[in-house]
DNA sequence: GTCTATACGAAGATAGAC
DNA sequence: GTCTATCTTCGTATAGAC
């Protein structure tokens, strides 16, 4: 598998914008053309599948490339991750002035019919995350049961607080929900 | 102000579920016809300003529904409105087989250009909820600041288990995340 | 690999008959 | 109040030139 051409991979970047900004309606292929300057004639050349294919490849390598930042954070133990995720979305907030959501939340929620393929591979993404944090939290000392529910509230909170940070342009829902799963984290721990 | 036409009423109903199932894109003039079972001449007779009326009624309609929701609950304290919204969308979840989410994070989520016009709108929706929350929980003992920040946490946790409980086919998520949210909230009341 | 041109369908909106 | 065209725009996809 040789390495992809430059405008391939501009395209899918480009689609991931999209599917945050505007969710999975908005990546139509004359926007993922405008947003990445790719050339018409590419689209069919790189994505035989067309849209449905854009659509799925770019779920793909968003999924990845969050997972690779919890599990690289996973290193700092639960606390680190959380941390990670926030520097993350605070990042990427502010650098698109609160147009960017999560992409793989966007395919989750807008679930048009021709989209509809798509919800395993979101589940898969979900699951991975899950898993990835509830290995974290458990290795802080919580049993397995109670880590896994904590691991489900954080992936909850932080998604929700995404949403409530592009709503009012500030990334305080972000900073509070966050510093309320550090203490349910802590208490958790204690026990 | 006279009472309004069946008619209106079924298709702000209808538009209100695409919203919640497909997202804002999902709410078409011919799919909000075609689940209300309204006519077709009537939807610029009761919605001269066409689909964009439509938009912006039904969110405001399905905001206050939930809103009112949320004011009943106050009355038996946090933990009964965190109950009551918990009822609410295991019922609905389950009712629609999966397929309903939060039709206020729908239009947050799925900002298409022409529906940008109703992002002051979200956000005043979910600033009442929050205030109610606060509200509430202040109530508890908890210090003003403190219960801003849980009921933060509380609308991005529910907010967020809702989309994983689509994506589950499951209501274990919302389970999950409320039973978090209870202990959260326990520690904070006895502090 | 990239371009233009075009076919086809879906969606919003309007006009005019009933 | 409701119906049937019809117009326009947009989005996907294909064909064929360069």
């Amino acid at each position: 598998m040789g390495a992809r051409t430059d405008t391939r991979q501009k395209m899918l970047c480009g689609a991931i914008e999209l599917l945050g900004e505007r969710g999975a309606a908005g990546v139509t292929v004359d926007a993922v053309l405008a947003r990445s300057g790719a050339p018409r004639g590419s689209v069919y050349h790189h994505f035989p599948g067309g849209r449905a294919e854009i659509m799925s490849e770019s779920l793909t390598l968003a999924g990845d490339t969050i997972s690779a930042l919890i599990t690289a954070a996973a290193d700092r133990g639960a606390l680190g991750v959380l941390a990670g995720i926030a520097e993350f979305w605070t990042a990427t907030l502010l650098a698109s002035d609160f147009e960017a959501g999560c992409p793989v939340v966007s395919v989750a929620v807008g679930g048009s019919p021709e989209d509809h393929h798509l919800q395993p591979e979101v589940a898969n993404i979900l699951h991975r995350w899950h898993d990835t944090l509830t290995i974290a939290i458990t290795a802080e000392g919580v049993a397995p049961a109670r880590a896994a529910r904590l691991a489900t509230m954080a992936i909850a909170g932080v998604e929700g607080a995404v949403i409530l940070c592009r709503v009012d342009r500030s990334t305080a829902p972000l900073d509070e929900v966050v510093e309320e799963l550090r203490v349910l984290l802590a208490t958790a721990v204690d026990n």
